[in-house]
DNA sequence: CCTAGATAGTTATCTTTGTTAACTGTTACC
DNA sequence: GGTAACAGTTAACAAAGATAACTATCTAGG
């Protein structure tokens, strides 16, 4: 969430439920809990609605480190898999959840 | 489970728990409920200790039927991936788990 | 042989993440 | 203006994972 966050800028909490593939209290739960943390905060939109959030300065800190530390923990597991390896895998996967979403 | 069962023939929760990665709380409640559902059942031990399963004659049959079914949807999810690609992925996968548990 | 430590498994409790169903408030279209 | 659709919320449930604490049993060493 905090890297759809980071890279598009603001989202609609019905927007990130198309995205992480998953039902919208689910979604409703995990941003809230973000906004308690203090890491995610209410942008104003034209339609009432719709609540769109987007990350705080805080926020935004917490995804520069943790992104870090999953770089390096990503880093560590792909050890001994090429980066040719590494794009089969994502290339396989993705053809993988198509045929699991037709 | 039930695969493991079928292949292995008969195990104890704490070798299940191994195999599966999970801790021993887990693998009690998923085995009681598969005796609940009739598909396991207590194979005598000399260890009282230990409590060791085996499929039932039910068990066995449902998991025939599980794995037609399995062995279709699989089929159909890896539609457009050849077998050696599916090979990669396991392979690489093994080695991403073997990174993981260092 | 007895005891202490280890082992196998159980139980209670908690957490997380997912869901469905039902709901409220808002928007858009006829 | 009314209705259907949409965005989001809430309650309740389920599943699967964990930890901590426990009991019963086994094993090894003194």
């Amino acid at each position: 969430m905090l890297h759809y966050l980071a890279n598009e800028g603001s989202t609609t909490l019905v927007e990130l439920s198309h995205y992480l593939y998953v039902e919208k209290p689910t979604t409703t739960r995990t941003i809230n809990r973000l906004e308690e943390l203090g890491y995610v905060e209410h942008v104003p939109s034209r339609d009432k609605r719709e609540k769109r959030m987007q990350l705080t300065v805080l926020g935004q800190q917490v995804y520069e480190e943790v992104r870090i530390t999953i770089d390096a923990f990503e880093k560590d597991i792909l050890t001994g898999i090429s980066v040719e390896e590494q794009q089969d895998m994502v290339r396989i996967m993705q053809i993988i959840r198509a045929n699991i979403l037709k």
